[in-house]
DNA sequence: GCCCAGGGATGCG
DNA sequence: CGCATCCATGGG
């Protein structure tokens, strides 16, 4: 998949390994807007406008090299579907979410946002963030950016439930007060497993959640988050009906290893939106 | 009114 | 350890 860079725009022709509304619609982000043929993206402090149809993409942002690396268009995909399709389980997920690629998101933004995620729905997940990007996020102008750990810091636990963070309210005040940025940055020259126990030491993050931040803020692939869809496609191709969900987790990432965050995407997306019971 | 959502913390054995 | 129960909140 070629990508043309100029100074504040990236086009893509033909792409065939990436569709847009797959993309920002498998929950892996929480801050767009999405329409027939045209999206904006928000990251950390940055946007992107897009626009797009069958034959062409195109992304306009004053940070294209951020862009350029938040949609992974460094890397072959095509080459990663004809891996996992070999994979009867997956092989219709893949057909369905073809164009799904795996974001390069910011690693705080994906700390607080999976604390939120927790037991929660994608709907109520995005208003919560976009109440503190509204309330402790610059203001850009048009848009408000993810707040920074030093801004939150400002926010309590009030301010949390006032978000409509319900219980979490109390362990997203408990974990900002306590991260500093020098953790957060520490975080990128750790294995997969000194970050798990790291992010899992933090209120608020277990097996899952700490998953979805190493896959999505570290770009550790080799994980798999178990959440109530996987759950639940893990049983409908098992024939089962497993609710240990630390065990679905093992013996997914035994069957999918070190391509388990790709499959895990391809999967959430395909079930989730065809609602599959 | 019940059930569910990209689960985690807690307590009990 | 494993396991059950509880937890705010809003939409279906």
């Amino acid at each position: 998949m070629k990508v043309q860079r100029f100074k504040n725009k990236l086009i893509i022709d033909n792409p065939a390994d990436f569709d847009v509304v797959q993309t920002l619609n498998c929950g892996q982000i929480f801050r767009y807007v999405i329409d027939a043929n045209s999206a904006v993206v928000f990251s950390k402090d940055k946007c992107a406008n897009i626009s797009f149809s069958p034959a062409k993409i195109e992304i306009l942002s004053n940070d294209v090299d951020y862009f350029y690396h938040f949609f992974d268009l460094d890397r072959d995909y095509s080459k990663i579907k004809r891996t996992l399709e070999k994979d009867e389980f997956l092989r219709p997920a893949i057909k369905y979410g073809y164009g799904i690629r795996i974001l390069n998101n910011d690693l705080f933004e994906m700390i607080v946002s999976f604390i939120i995620s927790a037991n929660n729905n994608i709907g109520r997940i995005k208003k919560s963030i976009e109440y503190l990007c509204r309330h402790f996020g610059s203001n850009m102008g048009n848009y408000h950016a993810f707040p920074t750990l030093a801004q939150l810091k400002k926010a309590s636990v009030k301010d949390y439930q006032s978000a409509g963070l319900g219980y979490r309210a109390e362990q997203m005040a408990e974990t900002i007060s306590r991260l500093t940025e020098k953790e957060i940055e520490s975080l990128n020259s750790m294995t997969p497993s000194e970050q798990r126990n790291f992010l899992i030491s933090l209120k608020g993050v277990g097996e899952k959640v700490a998953n979805c931040i190493m896959l999505f803020g570290l770009g550790v692939k080799s994980v798999f988050p178990v959440d109530t869809w996987i759950n639940k496609v893990y049983n409908a191709l098992t024939n089962t009906q497993q609710k240990n969900r630390k065990l679905i987790t093992e013996e997914l990432y035994a069957r999918y290893g070190e391509l388990s965050g790709y499959a895990q995407q391809y999967f959430f997306y395909y079930y989730r939106d065809n609602k599959i019971k």
